[in-house]
DNA sequence: GCATTCAACGTACTCGGTAGTATGTTTGTC
DNA sequence: GACAAACATACTACCGAGTACGTTGAATGC
């Protein structure tokens, strides 16, 4: 099929191609995190990045395809760490603690993804023509509730375990998450603040919501 | 100075003039909510209200006025419903219980302009060329500010009152805001949902709220 | 070694949309 | 009947998404 050096090539410009996109995309999360999707233009991604429009429009097609790239982006950082956290054996409330302070870890680390992720999506539902754009939308949404369900899951076998009392896990699940992504409102990204600071912010907040579900400490 | 028909006229007028401007707002609380502040035009407002520009410009200045006062009168709606409920002789957890309720209801019940209130402010900040509008800015993080410090110092009244474990009040009203403001996010208006049930979703939220900081119900 | 080719950009442009304005037009009021 | 508030209409000026095309450097083939 291919020669040993074709594979490293063809390996190596995948990576680069890679590579590339992934500095577009850090630097349209930059981007759209400050000035928010509509009122960020490519041209300011591309003075983040220090080049033209040219190279992005190289790699993207549209501005929207490129929003939704940092948007999945964003979500595959939380998919993979809060799904990583889960060791086995481990109580329900245990293993949500551990998903909540994964989650709130990810979004003080990744704050221009989170942020750009938690922007709405309904609002970009509208003004959408292409039906590949719409369906790239859904599939979004999509993930969008299977990670609301992963929490909802785990409180459920909370529930079940009756380590919490019994309530509407549809509903305070909401709340729940509400109090974890809140998190990319207020908080602000400071130099030298150590991985351990973030860590100890996280399990207050993460204490917080285990606390709403009615644990009792 | 004036008379009694001046007066009359004068109060009539302003009046009027509020009454058209609450309009406008009700207008632009709708498409900024469905489109966001910056992908909404002037036009798409006026097109909710089933007019042309002229009758938003003869109240607004620019669109960035418009959206502030979108805003401060979202805050204010907030402002006065929670400061409303506050009865003499109250417990904290009780007081916070029914400021929790009364801000969540306002959400529910006012949702364009509460979604609007939590489109980021810090992002408009950017673009501002007028000092006049930096300063309106300035006034509405204050106003922010002010609210958040109506919770906190409950918060830190229930812990003086030994009624929650010591906690740090600064962080913990992060995620008791975000459990409550995360509803402007998820929540959608239904027709024919009575009030009574508002208020059974909203006292679900605002008890999971109050558990996070460690009552023990 | 040299021409070829193509990916990875930069440059210069078009064109549609939108904020804001300038100017009518109507309606009530004194 | 003058006058002004409360709009509508018609326009301008500009910004920004997308495109067409030029440029460069590096791998490729012979």
């Amino acid at each position: 099929m291919t020669t040993a050096t074709d594979a490293a090539t063809d390996t190596a410009a995948i990576l680069d191609g890679d590579r590339a996109r992934t500095e577009i995309l850090d630097a349209a999360a930059k981007a759209f995190m400050r000035k928010g999707y509509a009122a960020a233009s490519i041209d300011d991604v591309a003075e983040v990045l220090g080049c033209t429009k040219g190279r992005i429009y190289h790699h993207y097609r549209s501005k929207a395809d490129l929003f939704f790239d940092v948007h999945k982006r964003g979500m595959a950082m939380d998919l993979a760490a809060v799904r990583g956290c889960a060791k086995e054996g481990q109580a329900p409330l245990d293993r949500l603690f551990d998903m909540a302070v994964a989650h709130l870890l990810v979004i003080m680390n990744e704050l221009a993804y989170q942020r750009v992720a938690v922007q709405g999506l309904e609002m970009h539902l509208a003004g959408q023509t292409t039906p590949e754009q719409r369906s790239t939308l859904r599939e979004i949404l999509a993930l969008r509730d299977e990670y609301e369900g992963l929490f909802a899951a785990e409180i459920a076998r909370a529930v079940e375990a009756g380590a919490i009392p019994a309530q509407e896990v549809g509903l305070v699940v909401k709340p729940f998450l509400g109090a974890l992504n809140w998190t990319t409102i207020w908080y602000r990204q400071r130099r030298n603040q150590s991985q351990a600071e973030r860590r100890r912010i996280a399990e207050q907040i993460a204490r917080f919501a285990l606390r709403g579900l009615g644990t009792t400490p």
